[in-house]
DNA sequence: GCCAACGTTGGC
DNA sequence: GCCAACGTTGGC
């Protein structure tokens, strides 16, 4: 069965879209360097989890499928890595301080939902996405999971 | 490429 | 602990 909650993560489409996840199958979600993003993948996230995938800094931006959390959260490792670009010199081993979760493909959407489209749809009015700027993890409720999926046309 | 929004840093 | 400067995100 799968986990509880829904969330939403934001990817740059040519740094790493949903093909190359669909080709990885999965990925350790490094380099989230927001507190706020970090607590959300370290405290709340669980194993099973569904994920919106969205492409941001695309043309059209939007949501281009699904994906699900594997596993439990671990420190990122990049962070301990001095040739790493998200190398952190104020975190340890014993005090990690950027946490993460594996991502695993899902599906993707016959076609991309765009962010114009998520903001026309009256239901979707309090999503996060659309009220809260640069938050790369964010939550997604169960009810604007359903209608982002009905409007890309994949059945419930 | 522009630039507004806004999170983070660091001087005080 | 305030807040100005700075850097980054991300739509356009």
């Amino acid at each position: 069965m799968t986990g509880g909650r829904c969330w939403l993560i934001k990817s740059e489409a040519e740094v790493y879209s949903i093909d190359d996840l669909a080709r990885d199958a999965s990925t350790a979600w490094t380099g989230v360097r927001n507190y706020e993003a970090r607590n959300h993948m370290r405290d709340e996230m669980s194993d099973g989890d569904l994920v919106l995938y969205y492409h941001s800094n695309a043309s059209p931006p939007g949501v281009a499928g699904l994906a699900r959390v594997r596993g439990a959260p671990y420190p990122d490792p990049t962070q301990f890595d001095p040739s790493d670009p998200y190398f952190d010199p104020r975190a340890s081993t014993v005090d990690p301080r950027w946490w993460l979760v594996d991502i695993e493909f899902v599906e993707m959407f016959p076609r991309l939902v765009t962010l114009q489209e998520l903001r026309a749809e009256p239901r979707l009015r309090d999503m996060v996405l659309l009220n809260r700027m640069r938050l790369s993890v964010q939550p997604v409720t169960n009810e604007e999971l359903a209608v982002v999926k009905h409007l890309a046309g994949v059945g419930a």
